[in-house]
DNA sequence: AACGCAATACCCCGATTGGGGTATTTTTTA
DNA sequence: TAAAAAATACCCCAATCGGGGTATTGCGTT
């Protein structure tokens, strides 16, 4: 099969060895072929941009930021490009978060890998990838489950402030970075807080560190 | 190459996709064959006793078990089996446990895959293989200003001070639990910033995270 | 006996956070 | 286009933290 009809793919993972274990995986398909691997979220749209895969596999859970709002912005760069989520988290709210977000899929770690190649195929085809799993175990493992619904209600500024906070900054110098007033830093902590319920930053900070913020 | 000669090694790992993505690494060297895969801690032992690996390649962070533990009954129960530890956490609390135990290695899952190879080969050959980098970030700190030795000069008083903040505590509750005046608490707070050189709590929190306390 | 060190406790005061409001403007969504 | 959500900004005051001191007690080491 020669190479221009392969389906060129990008992979998106800060786990070097769970990234070279998929590219065997997928390249053990004639029509796959792993155009590259991303480790790091910054990396991701220049990497798209000069490789231009068809499909770019991205995982969730990325150091630093979140691999949705990643997804967001690779669809905006590039609308042309497919988009699967591949995570470990079995939750309702964020496979919900991934369809809003308009991505292509959402497949867990742990599946099968013939879902997995099924699911990109689909994707690939114009459709969508949906893990069927997701919906039936979630009320179960209820564990990440508050903390992610707490998470999606956070609007962008405020996770934008719990990252600087986590880093170590004052509500001085976190205004002085964003070029807002000190007082709105302020309101958006009292926020926060009130979305998360707690009350210190102590709690914030382990929160963001167990969020992946 | 003959079957007889070559390494038999199973994988023990709760993420079916991440297994798999290893058996393919692992078997594009010639002389390692993956013999099986492991997807429950109950699994391992009876697994080892029908296949007889020659090393086992455990992730420490399995489903309702401590893959360390794991690894302490397959070390009593067959001594000649190698074990090493695969792991994304990078702490050196977890390294030192996993050395204690007597396995035979450490090391972390985002790690390139030559490492890996050579990891193997190392405890294959009667070595160990742990992981340098977990080190590295205690002596990255080091140029930061000798973190290892403030480390040492904590007093026990204060570490235990550390953990209660890092949990949430303020001053005032720290005191009643432990039974002493919140100025004396103050005190160690102070003492502690000047030791580690750190002037925040949330640096203090972060720092507590990153050496395992 | 003298020294170091850990643990205890207090004073003072400025910096920072926490939580109760209210309110305007802009952006997004229904 | 009207309603909702996000982002902005301020008031007030209490709680907590941060850092500068000083000081006593007790327990090991030299």
């Amino acid at each position: 099969m020669s190479t221009q009809l392969r389906h060129k793919i990008l992979l998106v993972d800060d786990h070097q060895m769970m990234s070279d274990g998929l590219k065997g995986i997928l390249e053990k398909q004639a029509d796959f072929v792993v155009c590259g691997q991303v480790f790091e979220a910054s990396d991701v749209l220049p990497t798209i941009h000069s490789l231009q895969p068809h499909l770019v596999l991205l995982d969730i859970n990325l150091r630093g930021t979140n691999g949705i709002d990643i997804g967001r912005k690779v669809l905006t760069d590039f609308p042309v490009v497919k988009v699967l989520m591949l995570t470990m988290y079995n939750q309702t709210k964020l496979l919900d978060e991934t369809r809003r977000a308009g991505l292509h899929g959402y497949i867990l770690k742990d599946s099968p890998t013939t879902d997995l190649i099924s699911g990109i195929r689909a994707v690939l085809g114009g459709g969508k990838a949906f893990d069927k799993r997701v919906q039936q175990v979630d009320n179960q493992e209820d564990v990440f489950g508050d903390d992610f619904a707490r998470r999606l209600k956070l609007a962008f500024r405020e996770v934008e402030i719990i990252r600087l906070i986590r880093d170590g900054f004052t509500t001085e110098q976190i205004a002085a970075k964003l070029f807002i007033a000190a007082s709105t830093v302020k309101t958006h902590r009292k926020n926060i807080h009130s979305k998360l319920g707690i009350t210190n930053v102590v709690d914030l900070v382990q929160w963001a560190n167990k969020n992946g913020l």
